[in-house]
DNA sequence: AGAATATCCGAACGATCGTTCGTAGACTAG
DNA sequence: CTAGTCTACGAACGATCGTTCGGATATTCT
């Protein structure tokens, strides 16, 4: 049929045009971390990786294909580098520390070239609605969610002590510090925004009830 | 001369320039806010304000004049709307609660279409160099200034208790409170990020040493 | 009065955008 | 082998971008 996204591996052309996708992605992932969603454009992409415009435009159908493609990609780096990582931890607290380590260590080392990839993704299309829109929602929406999860899970195994208000309240600061820390390292390029907002999180989460030991990873 | 910026205030021409330019300006600046800040394009800026393209490209002399241009007419009204209000309280604690207030209710009116003007512009210029880019790194740079220098003045003047390593901690998390209740609001269309916000800026505050009346207007 | 300055507009420019078409080559299925 | 599918490319399309030019109008200066 038309559409076999169900195929064997064993398909030349398909293999070919994957590992195109991939090597093409690749590249689209720190173009967008630096220049934005919409900022992508076809003809610079093919420039930068090789390929010509019309065979980019045809591996994803249209440029909305591309995009939504490389918000796929980049939230699948973004889960190997921050997220995989941190489930070798404890449910609970230990992850959630964890999360928050990979995270700052993820943007300071500009795993992409233009720091984080959610924060330059967010701030192009939160509005134009479409297809999109929903799917960096959808991001995002798995994302804050797996952090409050994190978080709850910390209280229901008594590594922190909070009420559902407290909860909302600290997964709602995580990661509002770590975005700061973001934006203000890009802006003045300095690597100082990192250490303070590790400390910020690291007196949130001692104010919730959690062992001074638990909170080691986050110095520095 | 070419340049005539200290002129008196008595020409027609450059009066009905500059009134043009105010007009212009109104609805770059909701533009910008929602596009992005080089998703301005003169042609739908002209399509928008009633004039013709080529009008604003000369009264603005090109793209990068309508952008800084742009800039200041957004820090004027962030300025008018936030922190001029401020000043009306006493310096120090006073003053920042207020300040903090007045951005929360500045964002959450949605005082231009797509949230908090700053927001939307340090996003997109965190990368290409040049005057545009110095322009927003000054803006942001006295608005970070201005907000720690109240939180010292605040303990200064013994309304809150923290040393040099606090200050700048909170000064860094109150607006990391802020965008991301900006942030989210947008991406959800929701108010509810505004109230943990709120909460969590009273919270930090109290933990600072803070009166409870003085963080009366921080509340709901 | 006349010369100079500042808006404003329509028309056109080169460049870049996303997209489509025709063609050629690599691979699979019948 | 033949027919069908997928990848890749160059060329061209209409649209939009920022910018420039010529000319019309209004205001100020000498």
């Amino acid at each position: 049929m038309s559409d076999a996204s169900a195929e064997g591996v064993l398909d030349g052309r398909r293999a070919r045009g994957d590992a195109s996708r991939r090597a093409v992605l690749r590249h689209a992932t720190d173009l967008v971390s630096v220049e934005g969603l919409d900022g992508l454009s076809i003809g610079r992409l093919a420039a930068r990786s090789g390929y010509g415009k019309s065979s980019i435009a045809g591996l994803f159908h249209n440029k909305e294909g591309l995009q939504l493609a490389t918000v796929t990609a980049g939230r699948a780096i973004f889960m190997d580098v921050v997220v995989e990582p941190a489930r070798q931890h404890e449910r609970g607290l230990p992850r959630l520390v964890a999360l928050m380590r990979n995270l700052l260590d993820y943007s300071r080392d500009r795993v992409f070239e233009g720091g984080c990839f959610f924060a330059a993704v967010s701030a192009d299309y939160d509005s134009k609605p479409g297809p999109v829109r929903e799917a960096v929602r959808t991001a995002m929406h798995d994302w804050y969610g797996y952090v409050e999860a994190q978080t709850r899970a910390a209280v229901d195994s008594g590594q922190l002590s909070l009420d559902d208000d407290g909860i909302e309240l600290l997964s709602f600061s995580l990661p509002a510090l770590y975005e700061q820390a973001n934006a203000r390292s890009l802006l003045w390029g300095s690597q100082r925004p990192y250490v303070v907002a590790a400390r910020g999180m690291r007196e949130l989460l001692l104010r919730a009830g959690a062992a001074d030991a638990a909170l080691r990873s986050l110095e520095s």
